[in-house]
DNA sequence: TGGCCTGCCTAACGCTCGTTAGGTAGGGTC
DNA sequence: GACCCTACCTAACGAGCGTTAGGCAGGCCA
């Protein structure tokens, strides 16, 4: 086997325990009150291990949303792939579906890992955002793309503006974070009214139907 | 006239200039950078006075935001109202198109207390959340009221689970903070495209129609 | 003319912030 | 048994935080 030459990407599987452990509490704590009110003695307390011991994992405060960013778009890529593949043979409207599901699922069963990404993405630092934007970008591409094909095909109204079509379907999704409980609520129930809302819409005409 | 009598309930008209003024540019600094990363001393500079000067409009730098937040949600109120007023005599889908028209208008064409509303309240400090949190039910509900009356009407599918469906609509809406520009894209364009996308849906059958 | 209110100032308070320096206990390797 | 690496510690740094005390200039009203 190949040596593990820890490289300048790094690999989710090689974290030691401790590292992954830090990550997913500071990510806790950056959702509920936000970067910058989130201090790196909360963090550390939180842990169980002293401020400066921190930095013994992390050379910055920085890299730890850096770093928590990186992995939630990790995990929003891995559950497009899955969707992706799961689709095919699928009719159009049920590969949409799996997305959609895919992405809800990404948002509440990994964790706060990429719930954090959709809250505080926004006010970051300009160099954490400047390393993540790439990112998220191209997962954002990845829906259009996805978007773009089926208008193509005819599956979705040919004058659709793919643009703020997927921002607001995204962004709708993604603003479930604010209220939904997946402990309380159904996932599946909520991507189905997701999909169906875009898909079918809800306006019907009483005259007419 | 009567005389003006300075109630617990803070006139927006008795507002001297210098405290709107304060407002308005500490509303954009919260915006841009989020409530904590905006110090007093930073709004201060932008303002153009000194740090403690602004304790001679403020009690508290928590008080500026809660001031923030609750003429935002006045100013979505009050488009509320306006939708309501322009939206009688006209057909079910019209309606609707006039609400979402003034929501999205209420974000853009206020300055930032609308949209710095979306993007802090969810990690503003406990006791501004519990101050603005009534308020922003009060609006909600206004949204959940005429989904409702639409359901009943028939307007609106029979089934349609009136909760998801509002907050996947405002969710939409809101996410649009974060990518669209006015000066760039046509406000009527943006509200059309969500009206059409939340009351028709996007799908098309090539088989079918 | 004298007093008061408004709107700002300078100066400083105690506190918390992110970060660094330097030390130590324990386990693995030659 | 000497070495080193990992994972933590205590202690402290300077900077910035929100906030307060007290003063001062100018306009308003008696």
């Amino acid at each position: 086997m190949t040596p593990p030459t820890t490289d300048a990407a790094p690999d989710l599987r090689t974290e030691s325990p401790g590292r992954a452990r830090i990550l997913e509490i500071a990510a806790g704590l950056f959702l509920d009150h936000g970067y910058e009110a989130a201090s790196v003695r909360r963090i550390a307390d939180a842990v169980g291990i002293q401020a400066a011991s921190l930095y013994h994992h992390f050379d910055a405060k920085e890299d730890l949303l850096t770093a928590i960013l990186r992995q939630g778009m990790a995990v929003m890529d891995a559950a497009f792939d899955e969707a992706h593949e799961a689709a095919s043979g699928h009719d159009a409207r049920t590969r949409l579906a799996l997305h959609v599901r895919a992405h809800l699922a990404a948002l509440y069963e990994n964790g706060p890992f990429t719930a954090v990404h959709v809250t505080t993405f926004r006010t970051a630092p300009e160099e954490v955002r400047a390393a993540i934007v790439p990112v998220r970008d191209a997962y954002e591409a990845r829906w259009t793309d996805l978007l773009r094909s089926l208008v193509d095909a005819g599956h979705l109204a040919a004058d659709t503006a793919v643009g703020p079509a997927r921002l607001l379907l995204l962004g709708g999704m993604n603003a479930t974070v604010g209220w939904f409980d997946p402990s309380v609520g159904s996932l599946d129930d909520l991507a189905e009214t997701a999909t169906r809302q875009f898909w079918s819409g809800l306006g019907r005409d009483p005259e007419g139907t």
